[in-house]
DNA sequence: TTGAAAGCGGTACCAA
DNA sequence: TTGGTACCGCTTTCAA
């Protein structure tokens, strides 16, 4: 045992050099053997890991970061961890990642775009070595300067017009042309839909879901269209006021295509208040598929938005990013959506005749 | 402009050794007025602070944790992400820490204690400050090594029969009795327990579903009890076969607690589908309270297990840990849970008469 | 195959 | 009020 061991306390952790010193060895010896560098003998690597074990040696990695200027952290930026969405986006990431050494530091902006800003600073003072957000931002500022700066990022879910960035997500479009179309074809003449806020997903869907209607020649009276400004988490809430202002349109909606999941719920609980019936008299599709989509009053038809898909394809954009060599081109990543069929849109015309 | 600067392109982070040849001053001296150290000039000052937004500096956490020996991170590890409860406690544990400037880094054990510990590897060698650990492992090995390195850390949700560790989580027993009395108090008299893997939460929910039984002399027979190996995700699937298991019984039961909302949905589905009505023919408690409860085919009847608060006091406790002087014994705190009754054991007999 | 010295970006201590 | 020096734990470069 070195001098230094005795005086620093079982409760320290070993360092290089305690063991550089128990061993008579250099600490630049014992650095190589951590990084299994060619040029070491066999019988001094062996001493080298014995003693590792016995101190249970553990690398600083703040210290290693500070001196290769990578610190094999990844930030992640969501607006709400409990949106069960953000939660397998989050896993899916945190899997990849872990398997190349890669740690994922937390923030949730609470969709508030000042708090995520101030999220992004505290990373950046981190040294992140890549940026993963899925932003309430409303303006594309904080990213130029991203870019500027040549900081690796990857948006994801919420992307931005005229910004060219790394990107994964859904082809929102298509979620609202999907569940709009499908609602058609369920026999729904009057479809009404109940949407987000202004950020890009919101947009899309509503963009897609007038385009689907569009093309089989249905109009869409503007009273159909209740464009919430909710953020992802009072989404039921806010789907139970907007149904029941639907409801009380001459003539209502048969079918209403939600925003999200938890909207979809709250019109649900409004519809059938209202003593009507799911989904004879108004047939309704979410956005998300939640886990317990099968579980509620009505299984609730949705689209999938393939969150753990969208986890694991940004940690495999990421890694690319960092492990590639040159810098390449900003990449769209976008997945196909699917449709889940369940009880809620499933119409008595499209029911299997006995 | 200092030489340095010119020579280090303008992507690069600026250091205090930068804006130190910009202004002609010392190190030192642009390090204290980062820290607002009292003895500066108000004029110095000044120029310094001037600087530092002109050149978007930021401080190089990894390098201050490196020589303050504090890293600002805290490591939390749970089992799975996905599950609603850990997304809460997440939430409010962020929330709870970022006032106090510290970050976050997730863990993810996907329910296994082998990952766990390599996990809490990860996180040592990052030098976290303090570690937050709903545990999967059974044994408590590891936590005795925590100890020895004199590494402070919380343990959530689940906590270790004879460890004296800080814990915050709820009163399991009281969770179990709490849901139990209210189904005797319904009515029902045959009551079953779909219970959980072999953790505490899980063992002492069913510890209280037995004594809220025995104090009211109903007695229990054996097969009423299942308990399930399953983790925190496959909850539906398995209580739906455990709750149709349940249902070949003669007599079937009457009433049922399940260890989690997801088990009780999975047995709601069972009863159901049997052409059996809930409540009437048999009532389901759950534990949880998840969002959307009051969504589900039967609205369920929940124990609230304080998901946010627990997230809230892990960081009181921990910030406590670390900017508190002495180190304290370890503390326990037992949040009360609280039922949320909904129709799913509504019975006939409670109804209001007409 | 091994190691001495320099330095990553900061902070602490003490002298000027 | 300001700054020189040492050092946090590790990697890099280059010489022995």
């Amino acid at each position: 045992m070195g001098i230094e061991w005795e005086t620093r306390g079982y409760d320290m952790p070993a360092r290089l050099k305690d063991i550089a010193q128990d061993l008579n060895l250099s600490v630049v010896t014992i650095s190589k053997v951590l990084r299994d560098h060619p040029d070491i003998s066999q019988q001094t690597r062996e001493r080298v890991l014995k003693r590792m074990k016995e101190l249970n040696y553990r690398p600083n990695l703040a210290a290693r970061a500070l001196v290769t200027g990578r610190s094999y952290i990844a930030g992640l930026v969501v607006p709400d961890l409990v949106h069960p969405f953000f939660g397998q986006v989050a896993k899916g990431l945190s899997n990849g990642l872990r398997k190349k050494g890669y740690s994922l530091v937390l923030s949730s902006s609470e969709d508030d775009p000042e708090l995520e800003r101030q999220e992004i600073e505290q990373l950046l003072a981190r040294r992140v070595d890549v940026l993963i957000v899925a932003s309430t931002q409303s303006s594309v500022e904080t990213f130029h300067r991203l870019q500027e700066q040549k900081i690796p990022y990857v948006l994801i879910d919420r992307k931005f017009d005229g910004l060219a960035a790394n990107f994964v997500g859904v082809d929102d479009a298509a979620v609202g042309e999907l569940a709009t179309a499908h609602l058609i074809d369920a026999g729904c003449r009057r479809i009404a839909h109940i949407g987000g806020p202004n950020v890009s997903t919101a947009l899309g869907r509503v963009a897609g879901f007038r385009r689907a209607l569009h093309a089989r020649g249905i109009a869409v009276p503007p009273e159909y269209i209740e464009m919430r400004e909710h953020g992802d988490d009072a989404g039921d809430a806010s789907g139970y006021t907007a149904m029941q202002r639907l409801l009380t349109l001459n003539p209502p909606p048969d079918g209403v295509f939600c925003y999200n999941d938890p909207t979809a719920m709250g019109a649900m609980k409004a519809v059938l208040e209202a003593g009507l019936r799911v989904p004879e008299d108004v047939a309704i599709a979410g956005c998300g598929n939640v886990a317990y989509a099968d579980f509620l009053r009505v299984p609730l038809t949705s689209v999938d938005q393939q969150s753990g898909a969208i986890g694991e394809r940004t940690a495999r954009m990421a890694l690319a990013l960092l492990e590639g060599g040159a810098p390449s081109r900003p990449k769209t990543v976008l997945l196909e959506p699917k449709l889940v069929v369940r009880a809620s849109t499933l119409r008595p015309r499209l029911k299997p005749r006995k």
